[in-house]
Formats: structure tokens, sequence, C-alpha cells
DNA sequence: ATAGTTATTGCAAAAACTTGCAATAAGGAT
DNA sequence: ATCCTTATTGCAAGTTTTTGCAATAACTAT
């Protein structure tokens, strides 16, 4: 509850309205340690808002994430999921057990700037998902 | 048909049979100049095998992904699009009107240097699309 | 407080994707 | 050539995701 003034002032700054949807929503990615699919979203925001619709949590994580407040991140096998937005970070992936880590983002930055100058793109910048094999599947 | 035949000894070699219905995709991504959402492959691939099915097409691209024949690329909607293994390399698309151009592979493989030494995850490699705003748009 | 504007939701139906299982057919052995 | 094994496919039914539109409700202005 007390997070969700800052959600609020975010979306009537750019005229959207704050919806108990959008809480129930932000709720369930803010309590979850990690990212959560559609439908884990789905099932945790019906327990705090039973009339929610499943086509309501997926329009919502899309405008959530246009908007900043939720970070989707791309899956091997080529499903969104979310999570909830804070600090600049991106994902290992283990092929084999599926662990997961999480990558500095100023790990990144060299790069990003280098695909800048070289590819006259501006303004590049998006989470990223690499996949490798973790020390104890080695 | 020419092309078939290094395709069918890559399969061999591991177990696997060349049919028909890989050919014909294997086909239709070896043809298309970008990379082609299942539905794409299943109407190009059923104009020359009419008995085509979806579930084998979604079957078909996720197994020649897995043994490196297509390339499986992350898009920002979340939904995997295949393009033929070819040369390694990556893309940058457009935030604003989708124009797309390919990144050489030796501009990431510093940094996937760098995520395996401080992860210590092994064989880090994966398609990447990164996002910004081409020179058009800016 | 109340009324008006319009962003947002729910509903219902469609489209995209997945799964299990029986039938088929590719490739090796005879 | 023919048979056998089993990888692969098609079918049918399920689940997930998307879409259009009418109904609702959040915010603004009065």
């Amino acid at each position: 509850m007390s997070c969700a003034s800052e959600y609020v002032s975010q979306l009537r700054a750019r005229g959207f309205r704050m919806t108990s949807q959008r809480l129930a929503i932000l709720h369930a990615l803010r309590h979850a340690e990690t990212h959560l699919s559609p439908r884990d979203v789905f099932k945790r925001a019906k327990q705090d808002l039973p009339g929610l619709t499943e086509p309501t949590v997926y329009r919502t994580l899309e405008f959530l994430a246009e908007n900043g407040l939720a970070r989707p991140s791309q899956t091997g096998n080529g499903h969104l999921m979310y999570e909830i937005a804070g600090d600049n970070h991106h994902h290992i992936v283990c092929r084999i057990c599926g662990a997961e880590i999480e990558v500095e983002h100023t790990l990144l930055e060299h790069l990003y700037h280098e695909l800048e100058s070289t590819s006259g793109y501006l303004r590049i910048d998006s989470h990223m998902t690499f996949f490798g094999v973790c020390p104890a599947c080695q």
C-alpha cells in the first residue's frame, strides 16, 4: 500500500490512471523475488482482486513495461516474463538446469556505446537474458 | 535441393532423420531474407508441402534451433522468430519504425568473455536483439 | 458533491501455441 | 528388396495470448 503513491503519481503525470487492477498487478510483481509469467501474475493478483481477468493482465503488463514500471524479460522459449522495475540489470540463465543470476548493467554499458557509434542507432537499451552453462552443471 | 544434403548429414550424424517437413521448413527459412514467425514459416512451407500442419512447424523450428540449423531470435514482443543458421550475427531494431540492421558477433565477443569470467557461467552464447532509435527516426 | 470525459476493464470470440497419443515413414539390418 | 525399430508426424483437444467493442469507473472541471 505504502509503495502505491509513487506509482500513482508516475502514471498521473503522463495522463494515465491508477486502478485497482494495476495496483494488484504491481503488488504481485513487487512481492515476487523473481520474474513472473503473465499467468503467475494473474494467479497472484487475482487473490487480491477476484474480479481480475486475464486479458487485463496481459494488457497491463505491457502497459507497465511501456511506462517503465515493470521490466519485461526475454526467456529462451520466447515467452516474456515480467519483474518490477528497479535497478538496471540483466540475467544469465543456465541452459541445462535453469539457474539464474543477475548481471550488472555496467558490464554492458561499454558494448552499448560501441553499438551506438558503429550502427548510428541511438538510445540502445534493453534488458538482456543470456544463456550459458552454470558452474554446477559444467 | 542442392543445399539439402549437408543438412541431411548433419542430422544423420546425431541419429535424427531428414523428412520432407524439415526440408520444406529449412527451404522456407533459407529463402527468406529476414527472420520469420512460425506462422510465416507455416504459410511458406505449406506451399511446398500441402499436408504440413502447424504443430509440426512449431516442433520442427524448436528442433532445428536446438540442433544449430536454425537460429531463434528474440523480438520485443516476446515472440520468437527464426532464421536459417549462418554466420553469427545479432540485430538492432528501431523502437519506432522497426528498421533492422545486423551487428557483427565480434562486437559482442569481448562482453561474452567478461560475462564468463565474472559469472562463472560457460558457453554463453545467444542471438541478441537490441532496441534503439535508428538514424532516420532520430 | 456532481456531471462529463475518456482511459480502462470485462466479456466473448478468435488466434496462436502446446500436448498426448496413435499412425506413419526414415533409415539400419537382414 | 523387405522387415524392424523408433524418430517423427498428424490429429484432436487443451492452454495461452490477442482483439474488438460495449460497459465501467478514474480523474477533471464545475
